[in-house]
DNA sequence: TTGCTCCTCACGTCACGTGAGGTGGC
DNA sequence: TTGCTCCTCACGTCACGTGAGGTGGC
């Protein structure tokens, strides 16, 4: 019998970069349970959780609200065969891809600015 | 005599990807002003303002505070000679890039499970 | 017993969103 | 006169932050 490895929240925070707060908030709205809760009132979770979390923090990274993240997490967890809308899936995953690579030129043109700024503050040193 | 162009603040807010009411926040807040009122009471920017208002979006982006972007904001605009703490400056010039590149890198990890998703949503249909 | 991590309310805060009612030039 | 873009309050909302007071295993 294996025991998954139980993470409290404190470590799960920590491995998805968020606060024990902004956690509790996603379970508030359903968006993320622990998969098991102890006698002792304590959250647990399993490696699955820690992928479910950086996939909410990714959608809210692209401008999602966490009630459209709610709509649309399961496109990214059920199995392929399952689905029965793939056009309606594929429009959505489309539309988040659009998302990612405007950020991501933007981020991309700042950092450009931001080196260049660098060098100037550098130079003038 | 030079006019240099006016923008309205609906035409800055669609050329920086913002609403009209963030605008008047930052202004609120004392980020960013017209370079003109008319007697109308209408605000009017050139192209400076939008260079300053993508500016605000993009440390916006990077997860400053719009507090925290009143104090660093001038680091970008000043004149690089004029700067008297220039070892100050290139500190936190250097934390807002780590920022961006720990956000390219997660948005990068994101866009590739957004493709092999799409791919086997693709390949399931 | 001290220290650590966790818990549940519940009010506070930050960054705007959303009407409500009004003005001014084509 | 209609339509468009803009204006100023002022309250609402969303995503948490921040104590307040408490529990439970090393």
């Amino acid at each position: 019998m294996m025991m998954s490895p139980r993470i409290q929240i404190g470590e799960l925070a920590a491995r998805a970069g968020v606060t024990h707060r902004a956690i509790h908030h996603y379970e508030s709205l359903g968006l993320l349970s622990p998969d098991d809760r102890h006698e002792d009132a304590y959250r647990y979770y399993d490696e699955s959780a820690l992928e479910r979390l950086k996939l909410i923090v990714a959608l809210v990274q692209i401008g999602l609200s966490l009630e459209q993240i709610g709509f649309v997490i399961d496109m990214y967890c059920e199995d392929p065969a399952a689905i029965d809308d793939h056009d309606n899936v594929l429009e959505t995953l489309g539309e988040h891809l659009v998302k990612v690579e405007t950020q991501l030129a933007s981020l991309d043109a700042f950092r450009s600015i931001l080196k260049a700024r660098i060098a100037l503050v550098e130079q003038a040193r």
